[in-house]
DNA sequence: TGACAAATCAAACATCTGTTTGAAACTCCG
DNA sequence: CGGAGTTTCAAACAGATGTTTGATTTGTCA
């Protein structure tokens, strides 16, 4: 047992070269139709070598999916900072847009994400707990400032929604847009219109809610001054 | 080929009770999970059945895609008239929402096209030709209507994204959200809810583009303040 | 060096998959 | 009735897939 040292290179080496591989098979063609030979064939391993590492497909998946997350969250973090609830929310925006469709994670990390949301795995529940109910959390708070505190919270949550529905449905649908609207590339600066575009609509949507007694201008500052601005909208 | 009249009985009854197990399969598990002997117990047929009525499976597949997006869109269709855009809009959300999330029709219609934009199979295609394409030029007629005709075709694009984003993430995040938010069933009233709020989100998002440059003055958009639609104190 | 455990490997295993086949059953009409 | 055409069926086929196995190699340390 003293292979902590040495042995582990070769171990964690293969280790990676699954991971690795295993990535861009599973993004490629979801964990059902992925096959550990495919897998095992690129990353230049034993087909046992699944087996022996992650103990069955579905550990090595479990693994991929949870190192996928960490390495998009490390890669494009959500920008913290005291800023104005509006600009808290474009950095929202564009680092949740930048870890689903930049060319370097969307291969990945994207493509898995959209196929374990339509059809889970047993990985799900670990990915919900981890990374996307803190994702969700941070949402809540900048839209509760955006409404003002005394938003109702059925309006914040379904605000929420409304934000990161549009920012999945370009990695979701991506096949549809891709032949409905041939030739609108995602590159650095597509995202950066889309982010642009996101956030406009979002404000404007979210104050429109904030709206309704007090009328908010959509023009510099959200602040919740006028926070009596919600009032019966649908309870839950 | 005397058929015609009786013998299509026993043919349209085995190849219907195909088709009813096959949506049922194909929703539950996604094509690729999907296996003819399960759909053919199911439907009381042979495993051979799949083979002489559709060819393959995956012709299967293709008939049940067509069929479900006819049903849907006859059962949900969405509303025509001469309403202002704001009401269009509205209807358009209604019917949409209607389509891939009521209980009658998520179970299969829902799902299958979620997972047929994820992960596209050949069938994609003559589906995105025949139902989405369609349903993608009535929305941008709503919004250029909405935004004004001098509006940047661009934008409308962006903004028709937006609306769509917002309605098929409950649909294609179903999982995610039943874990982040258990309880929140999507029954008539909860669609009902949903409908109010996705309109009222995106019209305010959409009205906001209108107001940046010049001010969206079309001749034939009615006044925003007096859309019936817009009322956010709707019963809930 | 030589034993010892970790790691790799080729081969096999057991199961499941879509599809085919050739015969049997059924329906109809002359 | 009887035969022709259609539909169903049990059985088999051919290939792929996840996993296991038992031997073999590799790297380390006493």
């Amino acid at each position: 047992m003293r292979t902590a040292a040495s042995k582990n290179a070769n171990h964690a080496a293969t280790r990676g070269a699954l991971l690795h591989a295993a990535a861009d098979v599973f993004a490629e063609v979801g964990f059902r139709s992925a096959t550990v030979r495919d897998i095992c064939r690129r990353a230049g391993a034993n087909v046992a070598a699944v087996s022996y590492h992650f103990g069955d497909k579905a550990g090595l998946y479990s693994e991929v999916l949870a190192e996928q997350s960490r390495l998009a969250q490390s890669r494009y973090p959500v920008p913290t900072g005291d800023d104005e609830p509006a600009v808290q929310l474009e950095g929202f925006i564009r680092s949740f847009l930048q870890r689903v469709l930049s060319p370097e994670l969307h291969a990945r990390h994207g493509r898995i994400m959209a196929r374990e949301m339509v059809e889970p795995t047993a990985a799900l529940d670990r990915l919900v707990a981890e990374a996307i109910r803190p994702q969700s959390e941070m949402l809540r708070v900048i839209v509760s400032g955006l409404l003002g505190r005394a938003a109702d919270p059925a309006t914040v949550r379904l605000c929420g929604m409304s934000v990161v529905g549009q920012i999945l449905f370009y990695c979701h649908c991506r096949p549809v847009i891709d032949r409905l609207f041939p030739g609108a590339e995602l590159d650095a600066t597509g995202l950066d219109r889309l982010t642009t575009h996101i956030t406009a609509f979002s404000l404007a949507g979210i104050r429109g809610f904030g709206a309704t007694g007090a009328l908010s201008r959509p023009g510099k500052t959200p602040r919740p001054a006028s926070s009596g601005a919600v009032k019966k909208s649908s309870r839950t």
